[in-house]
DNA sequence: CATAGTATTTTGTGAAACCAGGTGTTTTTT
DNA sequence: AAAAAACACCTGGTTTCACAAAATACTATG
């Protein structure tokens, strides 16, 4: 049936798909709580069909601090290793306010495009 | 309000968003038929709040060409500059597919973190 | 004590959107 | 009739991000 999918070029395109939108759903998964990088890939598992590296995760989470959306604070653990922990600012909030508006109107938007056929 | 919102963060992340969304939405909308490039930019404009530069159309719809999910054809006009349309292929038809499924999918995950705050 | 799991970081590569420009035609304005 | 705007396509260079791969280092399990 899926004989002529070229998982290559889906394989690519999810990767591209991904840019922006794991941005999103970082800050949207910080929102109720404080998390660390580690903790961040395992609940997008978790939570969804997506994989992240780790190679994307820290990058993302830095860019995120530098653009003061997210604070971070080490945490020494009595056991096992330390966590770097992440938190949304109110400028995060406020800018996840603005990406959330941005995203939804879009979707609204992909909903007719799909409907008018 | 948003006198704290930074607007260059926000306009480089909509720019990284549309990577590989374009894609996708530009395959849903050359289901209902065939379109030209630049027909293609004003309905984008026109359905959604995305804009899409020609400088990103017109390679775009060459990839997708490359893949064979779409075929391109010149249509002389009795007046007017002529135009070239693209039309999705069957090919195209079944990776839009999987591509729908993958962002279905996604979206109901993303419903779910904004519900459980 | 070796191996797997936890946790962070860095480097290099590839792909896509965009800017800025170019070409040529047609339509509208002045 | 000339100038300006809109139509319609294309290209080259820049920037950004996801990813693979590797390095570091600690902890728990067998």
């Amino acid at each position: 049936m899926n004989e002529e999918i070229n998982l290559y070029f889906i394989t690519k395109w999810k990767s591209q798909f991904k840019k922006g939108l794991l941005e999103y759903i970082i800050l949207l998964l910080l929102r109720s709580r404080p998390c660390y990088g580690y903790e961040l890939i395992s609940e997008m598992n978790q939570f969804t069909s997506l994989e992240i590296a780790e190679g994307t995760i820290y990058p993302l989470l830095n860019r995120l601090k530098k653009e003061k959306l997210v604070t971070s604070e080490w945490a020494e653990m009595e056991t096992g290793i330390p966590r770097k922990y992440y938190k949304l600012t109110e400028e995060g909030t406020a800018h996840l306010k603005v990406m959330r508006e941005y995203v939804d109107s879009l979707n609204i938007s992909i909903e007719k495009i799909k409907e008018s056929v």
